[in-house]
DNA sequence: CCAGCAGGTTGATCTACATCAGTGTGATGC
DNA sequence: GCATCACACTGATGTAGATCAACCTGCTGG
């Protein structure tokens, strides 16, 4: 059982803070997740977390660094499904089916809580909240992956970049890693047009664009948000999907 | 409760065949789910089932008919998410927010099953092995949206309706709704063009391309396979990813 | 100190798809 | 028996974004 120091420390940890926005946690739920978020490892850049077709996988609970989930087509292209950042569940589906149906890698030096499927279904078994809290953050997930898709079906590409600016922006302010008015991003454009069906110099022009409009800047790093609110008008983005003020469950 | 006759229906539902095979039902599974089975609802052609914005919506079971569910953009752009049939889940991420984020509209008359919140949680707590079925065909659902997202990210228009073509052939075939070699397809050119973020007119010149290669034939409401292993490989399609061939959990 | 390299930037050309503007056809209604 | 409507189909033209081929910048390492 977690002591109450590892309590205090786990209440500012990302995943806790993204869980509370959902679910009102109770400090026996913040105990078992201290014991949950034991289990620590450390990824290089670029080094698989997960494999696409291979089976017995763990998940995972990201505590530092960016990483993306992404499928390989035989052609060879490839396709980022999501980024993830700290707080973010990655895996869970590989837990669930025998084999995983799509690739995670750390964009970043990672650290990351291994989550084995006992472990979660313990943990769930011992506090129905968190399961609950669990349930929550993975249709947040999905609901993430079909505003995805709405980018790459009917949106421009200035769209869909604005749309994931702001996006960004909107998770990590829940986890308290952004300032207002904008974020460090470690993303390069490769990696963007990776995620956004585009190719790499469109994405830049696509930046420059949005640059000279006067929206966002996202230059060595980091992303300013020059015009919030002209941007999330341009990108059509739904203030309300991502940004709740408060609980959902009390 | 249910009684034989009822759970002896149940059993060739197309819900029931599904979730076989996810994991090996008990029959007091089949009690559980005749009873979330029986209030009933019909939808007709085009009258919205669950509406974007909308809170305190209804989850439902499609008995029989088609459906797909979409947004709607500022623009007046739509795109379709996934369609659905007989045996298929809907709503149910409208239930665990508040309000939904998406639309649900009948292409076919519908007949569907309501649960409410409650039947739901209810349901699971009787028999886990159905909750462990329902979240199995949930993250299938997921998987199924990721397919889509790389089919709008990173295929051609031509391997796109290849993919979802195949897809919807497994699918039907799972719940006993396709024939060997093809299936009744009520979609029309419209609906595919909204749902691969294509025109109606580009989706038909793709129709007859693939027709022309001898590869899949859509014509008057049936789809038709002429070639499948070509298809397979043309469109990149995994076998693996919906064609199981037993229960994953016995 | 320079070599090598990853990432960013720019211009020229090509192409897959959209858009527009029709024609054809079979079902439904009065 | 003709009007209407939904859907399928076709050709001409326009455009967003890909691809190729540069060059530039700031790091890292020997």
């Amino acid at each position: 059982m977690a002591d109450a120091s590892a309590i205090l420390a786990i209440q500012d940890s990302p995943f806790a803070r993204k869980l509370a926005a959902f679910v009102a946690l109770a400090p026996q739920d913040l105990a078992v997740m201290s014991d949950l978020y034991r289990r620590r490892r450390k990824f290089a850049v670029g080094v698989d977390m997960i494999h696409q077709g291979q089976s017995d996988q763990s998940a995972y609970v990201l505590a530092s660094g960016w990483a993306c989930s992404y499928k390989l087509l035989p052609s060879g292209a490839r396709q980022i499904v999501d980024f993830q950042i700290p707080g973010d569940f990655l895996g869970l589906r590989s837990v669930l089916f025998r084999t995983s149906d799509h690739n995670v890698e750390p964009i970043t030096p990672v650290q990351a809580s291994v989550l084995s499927q006992r472990d979660l279904l313990d943990a769930f078994m011992q506090t129905p909240r968190l399961a609950t809290a669990v349930l929550w953050a993975a249709s947040r997930d999905e609901a993430m992956v079909v505003e995805h898709l709405i980018d790459l079906g009917r949106r421009s590409a200035a769209e869909r970049m604005g749309h994931l600016l702001l996006e960004l922006g909107a998770r990590l302010r829940l986890v308290g890693l952004a300032e207002k008015g904008g974020f460090a991003c470690p993303l390069s454009q490769y990696l963007l047009a990776d995620a956004m069906g585009l190719s790499a110099v469109h994405v830049n022009r696509v930046l420059r664009e949005l640059r000279e409009e006067g929206l966002v800047t996202f230059q060595r790093g980091r992303v300013v948000f020059d015009d919030y609110d002209a941007l999330v008008e341009f990108a059509a983005y739904d203030r309300a999907y991502l940004d709740h003020d408060g609980p959902l469950l009390k």
